[in-house]
DNA sequence: CCTGTTCGATAAATCGATTTATCACAAGGG
DNA sequence: CCCTTGTGATAAATCGATTTATCGAACAGG
């Protein structure tokens, strides 16, 4: 049983091919109503499907869109970038060409190339963190970047507002009453850690508190790295230790968890923590759960898509979309601690383990 | 500057398309070197690119398939399956389309219609969790089932063999020198749990350990889920409680990690864990780093991809394939300790702590 | 000189849709 | 009776490739 033709439709309800398509495709045209019917009739008993790929030829349009990765798969974010673009494109019709090159960029040139011949509507240019690339060559103009901006600019971009969620993050801690708050950054991410680490400072002056160097230290974006870093800050005089941490992203606030567990340290009543990332699996989980700031993946993916499928008028053709990143309020940050009752408590939480 | 076609090529090299499409495609014919090497620079200078529109058309091949989700974004696994299908489809000239239903069967019926209406050469049908689910209509012939199996058969399909992974973990107690292990099941899942129970019965028969009921225990799949069925296990005389434990998955474990942290027990000198998934951020992150059998998401997809594309001969052509789940060895397991010296280590275990 | 073969290349059909230009017919007007 | 106008439908061109069937020239043999 091959595919039923648009011929075979015709043939159907006796008419010509002509009549066919003008009536599948709703074109304004003088058809009677009576040759309607019998038309779609035809098509619903022969189970007519138009070939996307004949009508692709014919009208230059796919109605598909290419997304390039650099890797899909190996983070858990990629995921919702991936939804949200996928759901704007089923939504408008179009359907998406999925390539993850693995950051080989011989398989991006290939990739483009591919999607260039399949004549892709749209094309997105994806990344897995905040950063700045170079655009790849042969990348048709009003390709979207999306978690990435290029370097020199000429294409549209979503990233994720860094510096605003890095404020909204320490105004967390400002708000429950702190004011000696750590942040523990990373030198694995460049563009994203020195946007949050501006927001940080953003807020400490906004609050009129003074900066103190030794609240920031780095460390690798993991539990290990956090968790060093950490321990770093607890060799300042006990005066001077933080009573609060923004750490780069959850993984490293873990880190400060088991730490600080270890040490018979009570989240929040010895230590307020916020995170990034509000990463699944890792935030909601921890105990107590992190307070952290959302990066909005689903947003950006549906921003892109939207933009590039010209579904979202954006006025200007090289701008770079701030998306805001959201807090997401759990049980991590509580007020300070008060100097005087700060041994007591410990001794107290140590005790209550003990039964 | 619109896209160069065949016809640009053969004006450009003063030769018919037909010899165009003749050099460019390798066709067996009798082409001069001289002519051959023109249109090769010819379509070399006007940077020309085959349509994979037009040529779909001609050929009724279009080199792409369809790999239809029910939730492609909420799990971290998914991305590991997508990454193997897509390296297999590239390997192979393909393209993928991905389309993530969510779940929706309205929007899987659209799926397959759009995926039709498109002639993918292939069209594979993945779920996220290890189950068996009813065909959906309309499905192509030849279309493969990836991490799920079709309820009435007719389709070839791919899944991890959880009996055999159950084994392996129980196995891996066992060989530690336990005898006293737990299985803490769920409910969540039922095809996974029932085949990993299978499994750990199998090993406790083959080792001749006899079955306790009172260590087969359940919760949901979450570290909430994981803690409380631990607890349930700690209520046992202490006698009779396990030194070892196998999860139903990761996020299982750490439950048990966290009670068991906060009990002092030292994993895992006081206790012996066995997870499941290798989940990427949960196992390896852990303290100590957990034991756990890997599902292999990337084998899974890549093999659903090769057959689909026939590139794998498989002979059956309605057989489940069950995919081998490896053991990831890291620190979680350990010699039972000795009855006698258990109190001591762990008063001491608490005294470290006080430091 | 005619015929048959080989070599090199091409004209034209084809895939299945869309779209433009055209057609037949009926009704109405002068 | 002829011409115009409006209505309903269609023939044919088109998109850009592949593939089949054919063609002309050169050359060899009788």
């Amino acid at each position: 049983m091959a595919r039923a033709r648009i011929s075979d439709v015709a043939a159907a309800a006796g008419v010509s091919v002509t009549t066919v398509s003008l009536v599948m495709n709703d074109v304004e045209s003088r058809i009677s109503e009576e040759t309607r019917r019998r038309v779609r009739a035809a098509a619903q008993a022969v189970g007519y499907a138009p070939s996307s790929v004949a009508r692709g030829l014919r009208t230059q349009q796919t109605r598909t869109v290419g997304l390039i990765s650099d890797q899909i798969a190996t983070t858990p974010f990629a995921g919702d970038m991936l939804a949200g673009a996928q759901d704007a494109a089923r939504e408008n019709g179009h359907l998406v060409f999925l390539i993850d090159t693995g950051g080989d960029s011989a398989i991006e040139a290939d990739a483009i190339r591919a999607l260039t011949a399949q004549q892709v509507d749209a094309l997105i240019y994806a990344c897995m963190w905040h950063q700045v690339v170079p655009a790849p060559t042969g990348l048709p103009a009003g390709a979207v970047f999306l978690d990435c901006r290029p370097e020199n600019g000429g294409f549209r971009s979503v990233v994720p507002d860094d510096r605003a969620g890095g404020a909204a993050a320490v105004r967390e801690l400002v708000a429950a009453g702190h004011r000696r708050i750590a942040y523990i950054d990373t030198d694995d991410n460049p563009i994203a850690s020195t946007l949050r680490h501006e927001g940080y400072l953003e807020v400490l002056a906004e609050a009129g508190i003074p900066v103190d160097p030794a609240l920031h230290v780095h460390g690798e974006t993991t539990a290990r790295g956090g968790r060093a870093a950490f321990e770093r800050l607890l060799d300042l005089p006990e005066d001077q230790r933080p009573t609060a941490i923004f750490c780069f992203n959850d993984r490293m606030a873990v880190g400060v968890y088991i730490a600080a567990h270890r040490l018979g340290l009570d989240i929040p009543r010895d230590l307020s923590i916020v995170g990034y990332d509000d990463q699944q699996l890792i935030a909601a989980e921890q105990d107590p759960p992190l307070t952290t700031i959302a990066l909005p993946h689903y947003d950006m993916g549906r921003w892109a898509m939207e933009v590039a499928l010209g579904v979202r008028a954006e006025g200007d053709e090289d701008a770079t979309h701030l998306m805001k990143c959201p807090v997401v309020r759990r049980d991590s940050v509580g007020p300070p601690p008060a100097q005087v009752a700060k041994p007591n408590r410990r001794r107290a939480s140590l005790t209550e383990r003990l039964l």
